[in-house]
Order: structure tokens, then sequence, then C-alpha cells
DNA sequence: CGTAGAATTGAACACTCTCAATTAGCGTGG
DNA sequence: CCACGCTAATTGAGAGTGTTCAATTCTACG
């Protein structure tokens, strides 16, 4: 099975650290925990461990404090389809309905603040800034789906491989460095292909000077312009 | 071009037919119209003609009353996917943020309801049951789309056009019969394939008696448990 | 009816996948 | 610190699914 999800070792952290008063609001958290009496709770998973499963009910929304997740949807067969990667600061696995539409793994040792979507819910009902940004969010979300269907439904596997480096590069360079931290197929089933045409893609792009790498998920994008260009 | 945009001779049919008070919840312009002085108006498009660009200001909200409408997405070479099709009933062009994130058309002539998207907002603002209404479509877009990106990143042909069939014969069957307004093109823009893999999978389920025709827009399912087994 | 666009069908091709072998990278323990 | 071992990643060869290009047939509509 792709999911083993054998560690339950999870610490409990009922650490919040809740900003004085008015936060942000461009961070839901802020938003949240600053916010009549709701609590965020700290949790961590191990790397592969399952956070919630596909039609499980919703129970919490997630915010990413370290590490990082796939959402993803699976066929009955195994076949899988990653919906997004999520990274330190994004917010995951808010629904307006009952249960998760996806399943989520840690992918790398994450840490996560969140809070129960009963008091999110509670909250959206009295404070309207708080009902606002639920449904922001849900369209931000929902803004990087469709893009994504573009991507897996007219792309080619250069100019998917293209999209991706650039959304990670914007997502987690640092110092124009990133540190992928999922592997080849992680990417593969992200971008619809497999891991070996994402490995194929990346070689030639290494090959024409566009990155480099040192180590197989260090990337350095050399050449922005050039991808760009390719992502169509 | 593919969208030629013709006719822009369209009726502008102020009629409101206001349902008295406090309409079911499940009808989005029911629990608008029904409300805070919201207006909704009538307006008809051509078959083909564009209702909203892409990355246009997002001014009005519309309800299907009559008719078929594409939503998508162009690369600038032309390749184009369509992420949804919109029925009567269906509410589309809501947005959370500024603009549009896919332009539409009509594929047939249609006729929609229309509300000024300020007027949503400002309901939004002091009505929690309208605020939550909005978070709870977009929120089924989503779902939507994420069924979409499983089938485009990881179906094969025969079972995204299983999908496809399936998804038509619930939402426009009638007496077990569906009356396809899209062509070819159409189907294979949202489902990732050319329009002559379409026909050809179509042709197979013809001839292996999943399906009947009635001119080639015209379909009935002869075996949909055969279709849900193909659909993955 | 006649016509133009839509749909079907065929044949060859191409991009990506599959299967397999090799190499690289990295965590673990000596 | 190095060697080991396991997993990840790369690379190759061949196959396959879906595409492309083209010709024909259908069918909606005027």
């Amino acid at each position: 099975m792709l999911n083993p999800s054998l560690n339950t070792l999870n610490t409990v952290v009922i650490g919040n650290k809740v900003p004085a008063r008015s936060p942000a609001a461009t961070d839901p958290f802020a938003l949240i925990t600053g916010h009549a009496g709701l609590v965020a709770s700290e949790f961590t998973y191990r790397k592969d461990e399952e956070i919630y499963g596909e039609d499980e009910p919703a129970e919490y929304v997630y915010q990413m404090v370290t590490g990082a997740v796939r959402s993803y949807k699976l066929l009955s067969d195994g076949r899988r389809q990653i919906g997004a990667f999520h990274l330190p600061g994004d917010v995951f696995g808010l629904e307006s309905g009952a249960t998760h539409r996806l399943a989520t793994e840690a992918i790398i040792d994450t840490t996560v603040r969140l809070v129960k979507r009963n008091s999110l819910e509670q909250a959206a009902e009295v404070d309207v800034q708080i009902a606002r940004k639920l449904w922001t969010m849900t369209a931000s979300e929902l803004r990087h789906a469709e893009d994504h269907m573009l991507l897996l439904g007219r792309k080619t596997a250069m100019e998917r491989v293209a999209t991706f480096l650039l959304e990670m590069d914007r997502r987690l360079a640092v110092a124009s460095m990133m540190a992928l931290p999922m592997c080849r197929r992680d990417i593969g089933d992200y971008l619809g292909l497999t891991l070996e045409t994402v490995s194929r893609v990346l070689s030639q792009l290494h090959a024409q000077g566009v990155l480099g790498f040192s180590g197989a998920r260090q990337i350095v994008l050399r050449n922005r312009q050039r991808l760009r260009n390719m992502d169509a």
C-alpha cells in the first residue's frame, strides 16, 4: 500500500502562541487564533504518515508549520493523482461539506497547527470577516485546481515540469536554491506523468543548463525566463 | 480564433420572478433573489457567444436558465481546457477575487439570470446564510475540479469518456435519453483528449452495445453498470 | 433537397509509458 | 569516518495509447 501510516507516536503540544489582538487579515490562522476563543493545537506527523483519509469526516482544519504534505485521490487500482502540495504557512483540510475530498500524508516529518472545524464554523456565524476568509481560502484552492486542470489536460511533459519548477521555486526557494521535499514519484503523480518521465525531463533541463543539481532534490534554477517560455 | 463572439444583439429582460419569502436554501438564486432587495436580470446569449473572458473583472454572477455554457482556459497557442459545463440551474461566474479565472461561452443559445457581484457581497456582509451559501457553491466547484484532476491526470481515454457519459446522464438525461449540447471537440477539450479519440471511444461503446445513438448527440445509455465499471 | 459543419474512420506517427538495468544518494551502524 | 545497504533516481530499449493528418460519411438546417 502507498500509505503505511506507521507511527502514531505524535506529540500533542497544546501550545497556542495567540497573537494579542486583531492580527493581519492575510494569515487565516492569525485571524482565527486571535479570535473568539479559538484554540490552535500543534501536532506532528512522521514521514509518510496519513493525516486523514479520503471521505473521512472533516473534523479539523490544518495549517502547516514545518514540513510538507501531499493531498491526493486514488483510483481503485492504485493510480494516484496528487492535487496539491502543502508547505509551511499553507492551510489545508478546509471543507465546506462534512468530509475530506482528498486524503493527505506527510511527505517528510511535519508539524501542523489545527483548529476544530466546528469552532471555525461557529466563529463564521458571528464574524463576517471569518466567513469571508473561509470562502477566500476555498476560492484560492479552486484557482489552483483550475490552473492544474489546464496543465493535466493540455500541457506536454516539458511544460508540466517547467510549471512545477517555477511553482516550487516561488514557494520554497531560499537564496535561489530549492530543496524539494518530495520524490520523483510524487512529482509525477502531481503532474500526471510517470516518475521516469519526470526524471528524463529534469535531466534534459540539466543538460541544457536551465537548472543545476546538488543532489537529486536540491535544484537551482539558472534560467527562469527559459522555463517561463517553456511552461506554455 | 476559437471565440468568434459574433452577435451582441442580446435581450435584456429585467424580469425578476422573485419568490415571495424565504426560499429553499438549496437554490442559491432563490436564496438571493428572495433577499435584501437583490434583483436578478435575464440575459440571452447566442451560440458561441462569449459571456466573459479570462481575467475579466467579475461583475456578475450567473445562473443558467436554459442552454449550455462552457468554462475554459486557453494556452497561448490555442490549446484549450474546458473546466466545466454549465447546465440549467447551475450557478457560474462566482468569484471571491476580482476577476474571472476562466472564460465562458454559450455552447448553444442560452438564457441566464444574473445578479451584480457587488450586491451579493453586500448581502453576504449582513446575512450569514448568504455568506455560507457563497462558500458552499465555491466548494462544490472545487470538489468537481478535484475529481476532474484525477480524470485528467490518471484515467485512460475509455475511463474519461465513461465518466463523462455518466456525468451527463445524471445531469441532463430525460427519459433515459440525453441530448448533448456540445460537439466532440468540446468533449475532448473537457476530457483532455482529441475529438477523434472521443469519437473512436464512443463508436467502440456503441459497437459493444453500451450505448445507442439517435444522431451523433442523442445518446441513450443501455448499460450504466458497465460504464460504472469502466470509469475506474 | 443541398450544403456546410460535424462526426467518423483510417493509417502513420509521436510522446509518454513500461519494464529493466544501472547508478547515485543517504541514513545507519560498525 | 568509512562501508554497507537500501531506496531513490537515472538511463535505455521497446511497446502502447492517443495524436495527427487526411479522407469520407453523416446530419442538421437553410
